[in-house]
DNA sequence: TGTGTTGTTACAAACGTTTGCAAAAACCTG
DNA sequence: CAGGTTTTTGCAAACGTTTGTAACAACACA
């Protein structure tokens, strides 16, 4: 009980200072590098150090007031590939800049993201990194008040002040449906992501410019709201190959939703592209692989991540002086062949 | 300069201390559950602290000697399913248990990770998971020494004394080659991994078991070296099929290369399964969702997480008086239709 | 030799907690 | 109401750092 956990060797700067017989504060300072440090001393420090496998202590560290190094992360879950591209990202400059990286994951559950904010902006963090936040308008105000370091990712904002980064979600869409109707399509169909997601609701309007931009009327009954998960994206395509006069293609807002509607085609005995046209969205790194490989609108996912990052260390490190705003990256129509010319089809109902 | 990292309000135990007319000490007893508090001075201090909002301060706490509540995870880096899923059954278990999760990637250099062993052990987190470790043998005697709690994902031990979790590999790779060679099949090729994994050396030995058992001679011929990703699957059902006496069925030791197997079939014209039959390893989510779907051996990743987690809660709490040790999950063929009997085959050499 | 620099080091306070010890308050019991 | 418990509270020390202040050492200059 006494020593519980103090079951493993606990060197500290007093114990080399003792070793190198000097002061602890010099030790202090040759680990932070100060000027000022007779080089003989300075050796007999590190010496010292490296003699008796010194660690430095973060928490005494970041207690008088310094930096953690730690950033947090904060996330749904780990359940798409869409998340693990953007997190790589992330990992990739956080390492770069030798931080560390403090996951939190909300399991969807919306409380839990308002109470990981402030205990996170009170607690083990210099900043924030949110991917795909939802009530952002709970908490933006306390962050902001406290000045509080955060990127949001994947955050539509609707002021250019809040820090943020996300794609071009409305013009990728519109390249998905453009590239579908120049291919010949009139008659597309839309597989919308969670509509609470702001990229959701930006991809849908997106489709519905290219409509009416190329003469086309919008009707409602071509589209089908689903969740982004790959079970919607069948039962989206599912329903919209049931109607009456099902369309000739259509437009998933994410790859993973397009996956499923495959499926759907397949399960009919269809054929994709041959019989229906599929466009996805994000290009994760199963759209290549998948047969036939999938038309989509590639969204750089790493380089999200890796700019937010970039933005959040600038402003906790305040490298920069203007006031970090909102960012959007550009999408790419990436064409591979899932999508053709519907006078190519062989045309199941004659 | 003066308030640099003060720039957010602070508010500590004293300041509620101050506000509820008690000392500070009374108020950290509250915060902690102890008895002996008069139910009214707690309340008049819990209001307190909902009034200030106040959030503890963990690097205060941590530095008395408390638990700081975070669990290390060590990885490679995110670029696989296989890795998402783990980390999901982490997640979970670690989410469960209230405790936070700092992530370390290694991006595969060794350095990197004995690197971070030591200062995880000496820094934030109480415990240390790592998944798929390398040079685990520089390490684990300091860890060992310290007495600091730690378990080891995907490891296949050499003695029972390490606490690590894995599956069954050599069993599992035994059943794909038993299910294949039930089928029918006598000329079956192996696509390992990286072979500086436990893991790979085992489902190669569990592959040539099954051939051996089966009074099937094993050639050396039909293994190919692959590294896991899914480029080396492609490479190496290449290789395999452009053999004099090519196989009928081809056992890849992941999922991800049985993917890249399906390419190389497809690339020369054949197909899954009436060609050449295919079996993968780990059943990552996308083995269902592939066309056709794929064969494969089930590892239980988010289980294994979810375990060793578990595991290592268990040591850090102390809950438990026995040592922890070595822990095998059961893996399981799941059939589905990417291996078929040969008989059925258009076989395609005549 | 005294004085002024400049480089180098030590001491002490502070960061926000937890916790052992002791004192105070409240409650019994006779 | 004295004496003894038991409950409740406060004080002070400690955890391992960083950093302001001050002192000391070395050296040059006059």
């Amino acid at each position: 009980m006494k020593n519980r956990s103090r079951k493993f060797s606990n060197v500290t700067i007093k114990d080399i200072a003792r070793e190198a017989g000097v002061s602890y504060s010099t030790v202090s300072r040759v680990i932070n590098n100060f000027e000022y440090i007779k080089p003989e001393t300075r050796e007999r420090v590190t010496d010292a150090m490296t003699e008796l496998g010194y660690v430095a202590n973060q928490h005494a560290r970041r207690l008088v007031g310094g930096r953690s190094q730690v950033i947090g992360l904060l996330i749904h879950a780990f359940d798409s590939p869409y998340i693990g591209q953007i997190v790589q990202g992330i990992d990739e400059a956080v390492a770069e800049a030798e931080y560390d990286l403090m996951l939190y994951t909300t399991h969807r559950r919306k409380t839990r993201e308002s109470t990981f904010v402030v205990s996170i902006a009170r607690g083990l963090a210099d900043g924030l990194l949110m991917v795909l936040p939802r009530d952002v308008d709970t908490y933006l105000d306390t962050l902001n008040q406290q000045g509080f370091p955060f990127v949001l990712i994947d955050y539509v904002a609707t002021s250019n002040d809040v820090p943020a980064v996300s794609a071009t979600n409305r013009q990728g869409a519109y390249d998905a449906a453009a590239h579908l109707i120049e291919l010949g399509h009139r008659h597309i169909g839309f597989i919308a992501g969670d509509m609470v997601a702001d990229s959701a609701r930006e991809r849908l309007q997106g489709y519905k410019d290219a409509l009416v931009d190329n003469g086309i009327s919008f009707e409602s009954a071509l589209v089908y709201e689903g969740d982004f998960f790959q079970s919607s994206g069948f039962a989206g395509a599912d329903a919209l190959l049931s109607l009456d006069a099902p369309p000739t293609a259509i437009c998933a807002s994410n790859d993973v939703m397009a996956f499923g509607a495959y499926e759907a085609v397949r399960s009919r005995g269809l054929r994709t592209p041959q019989d229906i046209s599929i466009v996805g969205f994000d290009d994760i790194p199963q759209a290549a692989q998948v047969h036939p490989p999938l038309t989509t609108i590639r969204q750089p996912l790493q380089e999200m991540g890796r700019l937010a990052t970039q933005m959040l260390l600038s402003w906790i490190e305040e490298t920069v002086e203007e006031q970090l705003g909102y960012v959007q990256l550009p999408t790419e129509l990436v064409a591979r062949d899932s999508a053709c010319s519907p006078t190519e089809s062989v045309f199941y109902r004659s």
